[in-house]
DNA sequence: GTCATTATTTACCATAGGGTAAATTTTTTA
DNA sequence: TAAAAAATTTACCCTATGGTAAATAATGAC
């Protein structure tokens, strides 16, 4: 999430495409352009060649809460879909002009066949991601609203760039008019 | 979480450690028995062959923050002192006697060499993991704590014969006097 | 079985954040 | 640059949950 993941390169990757023929599909979505979204299945790993993507969902009245943002070269798919076929709720934005390379489980899994220790990558970055959402998790109960802000800024300073307040808001599991709130208290 | 893990079968590693000579450590806890503390270095894979394990934290007030169950055939480890050598900040706490297989990082690795195919099923169970954190950031977000609450008892009834109800509450993200008040209006 | 300990509930008030609606500012479009 | 649309802020009151403290209930030790 946000960041790049250092055990992939991208570069790699579009090497191997050509190399073991895997006919890797690529798909570039304009500004603002919903490229996927909920009950469309989700049967491919999205590499972002290049852009940023805001990842969502809706609640039970119909809000949208922004699940993560993801930025060059990081891997988006929406897991529930992409890896046991139930059927996707994440909607996939981009927030800027996105190019991606797209990967189906049957592509990645004979990639992995060539090269077993790209499957060792991978372990490492789904073992990653845990953490990362193991520490969201309990961010989200022992920080309150403000301080999980003035982290967030601090950490991810270029996402105030690129994402509303609106989207950084339902991230940070607030709404829009309780951040403005908190920015006005500073 | 909760459940057990289909990937990896126990009684594989153990005849593994046997065929390998992995000398893999065992170790037990009786109940109410705290086996790993904040600041003591997590370097193992706790596998549970037998028992319960709360897995909690301390939030800046003191207070434990119950951060998973797991029940038999669970993994568990403190990820990031185990992946990354972080300082720990996880507490693991026998909820009932258990019996634990450790295996550190390096007997992992010796095993996956031995046996590349662990190393896919472990790649398997990260992803899932983090589906599972996944899943839990959402329901944080979307349903209310009665909502929570209702689910978990339908879900996980064996845990409310195990776990106290402050152990549970904090899972919820809620106080223990919060609970009790759900509890009441039904 | 009695006492001590631990777990759970209850009650009180305090507060962070939600919901609605409108005002304002910024951005986009024509 | 004017008009329209979108984003952000503000203000109001409301509700769920927190904090403190005490009462009750359940469990365990002797």
């Amino acid at each position: 999430m946000f960041s790049s993941k250092p055990y992939v390169k991208l570069s790699d990757i579009i090497q191997w495409n050509v190399e073991y023929n895997l006919g890797l599909e690529r798909k570039t979505a304009k500004k603002g352009a919903v490229f996927l979204r909920a009950e469309q299945r989700c049967d491919h790993l999205y590499f972002i060649l290049q852009g940023f993507v805001r990842v969502y969902y809706l609640d039970l009245k119909g809000n949208e809460i922004t699940h993560w943002f993801c930025a060059q070269d990081a891997i988006i798919t929406s897991p529930f879909s992409f890896l046991k076929g139930e059927s996707n709720i994440l909607y996939f934005e981009a927030l800027e002009d996105t190019e991606l390379l797209l990967m189906t489980a049957a592509q990645l899994e004979k990639l992995i066949q060539h090269l077993p220790s790209l499957g060792e990558s991978f372990r490492h970055i789904n073992a990653e991601f845990a953490m990362v959402l193991s520490r969201r998790i309990m961010t989200m109960h022992t920080e309150t609203a403000d301080a999980r802000y003035l982290r967030l800024m601090e950490e991810h300073p270029l996402l105030f760039q690129k994402a509303k307040l609106a989207h950084i808001a339902s991230f940070l599991g607030i709404t829009q008019q309780s951040l403005s709130r908190i920015r006005k208290n500073l």
